[in-house]
RNA sequence: GCACGGGUGGCAGAGCAGCUAUGCAAUGGACUGCAGAUCCAUGGACCCGGGUGCAAAUCCCGGCCCGUGCUCCA
């Protein structure tokens, strides 16, 4: 028994073998917090809080750095049009990020760096880049040099040099106008005085899209760590870049023990994207869904596949979620034990996610033991699985503040239904049903439903 | 065009060589004044064509179709 992870560079699975025994060292790309998060922001960092949360379950110490691309020409077209700094714009929505991702119980990274909090490093890995003859100085920027290790090309995407440059086609020429080579890449491009910028050798102005991961991953770790995801759309260009600059720079080999990039999220059928018009914010998703409700959603698929958020499937993880929170409550108040099987759910639930983080088939386990039974060994289970791994649970207080609500709630409407009730069996069995059927309204507008079973009525509220 | 990933029952979605996936829906039954809930049972699938195996959704070859990427993107 033990953890397989997929790695998108060797495509296979692979047992996870980190560099230190017992330690992981994982960088997640993180958002450029120019808007409010979105459904994919969710579906990406639910995914690598899972994967945190199984590593720690298995007994790696993990350290999990995530950054903030804080400062990037969409921060500044929007500061520009509210007229308010550029760090407004990325605080605002960094605020945002954290609060949704706490409402579904993602733990805290253990670090995230700013872009605007490293530039130092960034300077000296470009400066490195320069000095080795892997970078040059352009008109507007300096420039990663594609040539001087074209071996590195393709690692991720399987794509050639050739490739490229045959599909770049018409943009070629609305990139960098110092670019010796289209597939060249700015590490440092220089801005108009009007704009935030940050001395350098080069002149004023600001990193380049690709090269923070890589100062930031080198600063918290060194020159290779264990685990980087990211979301299926990084691998190119993005994450080949910051192959280039960081082996180029330290000359270790590879930077990356796995590379995890999370799949896409549709909106009913469709790539959910601005120019549809199907973008959905992860708050716009709470006013339908409860976060956790949200959450079983997105980790019901394995976190590699394309998952399709249709009103059916959000539904369905509702129902799910409803079911387990129920089951657990109503363990977490039985003070005897079930003798079920639990150990056998134990591990396969530990099989799954040992294959690549299967998800699905660990929520399979889950269900099982929900559908099957209730006792206070069931309460402990669900806690380790479904709650502390999966995240899938509220804490056993709120489950238990949650119950207690709805204890006095009954207590007050209790005696009122109570009479109601009796009147209504005399009802019935003197075969009055107009008048049985009118007690039963009036009870469903008490918030109160009824149903007959073969030892009387029971009732709950709505 | 090239690269990568897919095509599984009514729907969603696992499995990736042999053993009921699962959920929702459906059907039959129990219960029932009606409704609801619950319980029991049942049917139903692996894109097409070849190949390798005792055995193929599962591996190989060839098609067809779909999604994503190819410098905004998690």
């Amino acid at each position: 028994m033990a953890l397989r992870v997929y790695d998108t560079r060797s495509r296979e699975k692979r047992k996870l073998s980190t560099l230190d025994d017992g330690k992981v060292r994982m960088y997640v790309c993180g958002i450029t917090p120019y808007s409010p998060s979105h459904l994919g922001h969710a579906r990406c960092y639910l995914a690598f809080d899972m994967v945190h949360r199984w590593l720690e379950a298995s007994g790696y110490d993990v350290d999990y750095v995530q950054n903030f691309t804080d400062i990037d020409d969409k921060i500044l077209d929007i500061s520009d049009s509210e007229g308010v700094e550029y760090s407004v714009v990325a605080n605002r929505n960094i605020d945002d990020y954290l609060e949704v991702m706490d409402a579904m119980n993602v733990l805290r990274a253990d670090h995230y760096p700013r872009v605007t909090d490293t530039i130092p490093e960034i300077i000296d890995m470009v400066s490195t880049l320069v000095d080795k003859g892997h970078a040059y100085v352009g008109d507007d920027g300096v420039y990663f040099e594609i040539d001087t290790a074209p071996e590195k090309f393709g690692q991720l995407t399987g794509q050639t040099l050739e490739m490229v440059r045959a599909g770049a086609g018409g943009r070629v020429e609305d990139t960098g106008s110092g670019k010796r080579d289209h597939r060249d890449f700015a590490l440092w491009k220089r801005v108009k005085p009007s704009e935030p910028s940050w001395d350098s050798p080069w002149g004023a102005g600001r990193p380049g899209w690709h090269i923070e991961c890589s100062a930031m991953s080198l600063k918290h770790f060194g020159e290779q760590f264990d685990i980087h995801g990211g979301g299926h759309d990084l691998r190119f260009p993005h994450h080949e870049a910051e192959i280039f600059q960081s082996e180029c720079c330290t000359g270790s080999e590879p930077v990356v023990g796995y590379w995890m990039h999370n799949g896409f999220v549709n909106v009913n059928g469709e790539k959910m994207s601005k120019s549809l018009g199907n973008f959905r914010t992860i708050r716009d998703a709470f006013e339908h869904h409860a976060p956790l409700a949200l959450r079983y959603a997105l980790l019901s698929v394995p976190y590699r596949n394309p998952i399709d958020l249709t009103p059916e499937f959000l539904g369905d993880a509702a129902i799910h979620y409803d079911r387990l929170v129920e089951a657990y409550g109503t363990s977490l108040s039985s003070d005897t034990e079930s003798n079920s099987d639990l150990s056998g759910a134990s591990d396969r639930f530990t099989a799954a996610m040992d294959d690549d983080f299967n998800t699905r088939a660990a929520i399979i386990e889950v269900q099982k033991v929900v559908a099957s039974s209730i006792g206070s060994d069931v309460a402990i289970w669900l806690e380790e699985h479904a709650g502390n791994i999966l995240g899938l649970l509220p804490s056993s207080d709120e489950v238990r503040s949650g119950l207690a609500q709805i204890d006095s709630a009954r207590a007050e409407v209790a005696e009122r239904v109570e009479s109601l009730l009796v009147e209504r069996e005399a009802a019935r069995k003197s075969s009055d049903w107009g008048r049985a059927d009118e007690i039963r309204d009036e009870l469903v507008s008490m918030g109160v439903v009824v149903e007959d079973g073969q030892d009387g009525p029971t009732w709950h509220l709505a």
